[in-house]
DNA sequence: GGCCTATCACTCGTACACGAACGATCTTCT
DNA sequence: AGAAGATCGTTCGTGTACGAGTGATAGGCC
């Protein structure tokens, strides 16, 4: 049996075109994140990439609320609150009163923390090289332009 | 102070590149995949990509082992079998004892989940559409390669 | 001052995602 | 036949990911 495609006939009575899981952009979306995923742990082994973008995103904008943080680095609150848990529980964030604000809670790197993100930065530049290795410098660049817009 | 980058100084005494988490292509690769998972629930609410792949994909190929399905559709073994779980509990799948293996329990769709399948065939390639709706034909065509080459 | 709305942090429930380990079974090779 | 190794399905633990709901606080407006 043939599945239907919408809107997608060529001629008068030709095939319509089935629905093939692996030409499907979001499935193959997945899988590249998977590739990417695997080649960060093989680097930085010791953290995941949501927790490394925590800390990196910290490192840029200094002390910030959870929820400021959340939003900069793309993770639902309540995400960012089980990832800034546990990056408290390893020393490398800790959290104090916002003096202005009684709601909020400063997050920073400790000078643990911070170390980290010296120490690893190199490593994080390398995932991201070894993600786009397959591609050539000129096809690197397209295709980040391309990514960014489907943001 | 300024985060060094590797094996990127333009000329001597130049500031080495700085380590900006929105230009790393693993982080935009996550928000486009939110993204799509977010395109994806808006079209079909009642099921997720992934079980919408196994589905898809069980429809593709017909009755298998759950082994041979998580890698069909880029599933570890712990993954596959909570979605195929859910997929059964729902009356999507159903499996079967494999008579010439007994390790093996036979997936196949149900009468119900078939439907399901034919019924949404429309919207899944409504959604791949969506995903891409910022490109033009053009780059969709060039993005598609290259993303698939990151696999 | 009092009200309305927005924001902040937290919690609960559900669903991927994967490493690691396990017992049962099949295959292959000797 | 019997040992060695691979495969199948399962379970456990940890970590994202997000919708929905809660209470506390802040800010604007009358």
């Amino acid at each position: 049996m043939t599945i239907a495609a919408p809107r997608e006939r060529a001629s008068p009575g030709a095939e319509p075109a089935a629905y093939v899981l692996d030409e499907q952009v979001g499935f193959i979306l997945r899988q590249a994140s998977q590739r990417h995923a695997s080649l960060f742990a093989a680097r930085l082994g010791e953290i995941t990439p949501t927790q490394w973008a925590t800390l990196a995103k910290l490192h840029e904008v200094g002390p910030t609320s959870q929820n400021r943080l959340g939003r900069l680095t793309a993770m639902d609150v309540a995400t960012i609150k089980g990832v800034v848990d546990r990056l408290m529980k390893r020393g490398f964030v800790r959290s104090e009163a916002d003096g202005a604000d009684a709601r909020r809670r400063l997050l920073a790197l400790t000078d643990e923390g911070s170390a980290f993100v010296a120490a690893n930065v190199p490593g994080a530049f390398a995932v991201s090289a070894d993600t786009l290795a397959p591609l050539t410098a000129r096809e690197r660049a397209i295709f980040t332009t391309l990514l960014a817009k489907l943001t």
